[in-house]
DNA sequence: CCATATAATTAGCCGGGCTAACCATTAGCC
DNA sequence: GGCTAATGGTTAGCCCGGCTAATTATATGG
């Protein structure tokens, strides 16, 4: 094995930090959904998908999707339907209060984080925003 | 409400992305501890605490902190003792054990970032550190 | 037309989050 | 000294989110 570089070591100290802060925030909301299905919620809100391609792209067994997914439907953020094509598949719509929340969520994440990142300049935030654009073309890719 | 600045929203569409794809490693591996457990090793190995300090460091609740704990000691990774000085504290040791798997997990977890970032130039490298030196920096300050 | 593969659900387990309620110890104050 | 907080932890009871194994429904292919 090769020597870790220190971005990689960075990354495992770094990111934990910040998803607890952010998990921590989400919990104190009364009403918000957990951070998996704000994720669920974010991915979907681009595209429909069937289960198994949302399992995937989430990282998580088909069974715990279908799980989430019926937590979310009994909130009413998001529908089943069968895909006519193949009636196997369950396309995963997000419902009009699922994409309110969303908004919502989204608005308050975002706005805490920009209130821990208010300290910081602006050359740190551009230097902040382009070594999370690296890290994300990282973890996009096929194997990410 | 201010504009919400790019770099919040990507933090907010970065962060989880990585976060899933270690977890998803992690749980992968037989015997690796949760992230939430990893956590908590990372702490104590630098320095032993006791639970309240551990409780709010990782930004859960005390009662939650005294179960994850329950479920380490179980597993041999670490060891509850009482303060001499104030016998109402248990503070918390890490075991030999527990600094192994720790070790193991953290190797682990480097190797596989290392694998992820290794299609990254190194001018894409430094960029990534620098921006999670900032971020890192923005969410250690009191509030983060 | 039957066998196999694929998509999803269900059941059963565990970890990790919470609050409320409780016990043990310390600190403060008359 | 001896009450009365205040502080530190644990326990009980709840929910969500992970997993595997087993089941059902639909497609597909020989």
């Amino acid at each position: 094995m090769n020597a870790p570089t220190p971005a990689a070591q960075q990354v495992v100290q770094v990111i934990p930090l910040v998803m607890r802060a952010i998990g921590k925030r989400l919990r104190q909301k009364n009403d918000m959904p957990s951070p998996a299905h704000f994720g669920i919620l974010f991915m979907l809100s681009n595209e429909t998908m069937n289960l198994s391609d949302l399992a995937r792209q989430h990282s998580v067994s088909l069974p715990t999707m279908s799980n989430s997914v019926s937590t979310l439907v009994q909130h009413g953020l998001v529908a089943r339907r069968r895909a006519a094509h193949d009636r196997r598949q369950v396309v995963i719509e997000v419902t009009d209060a699922g994409r309110a929340m969303l908004k919502t969520v989204l608005d308050e994440v975002v706005a805490y984080v920009d209130e821990v990142l208010a300290s910081l300049s602006q050359g740190e935030l551009d230097q902040l925003q382009k070594g999370l654009s690296v890290l994300k073309s990282a973890f996009l890719t096929p194997g990410g």
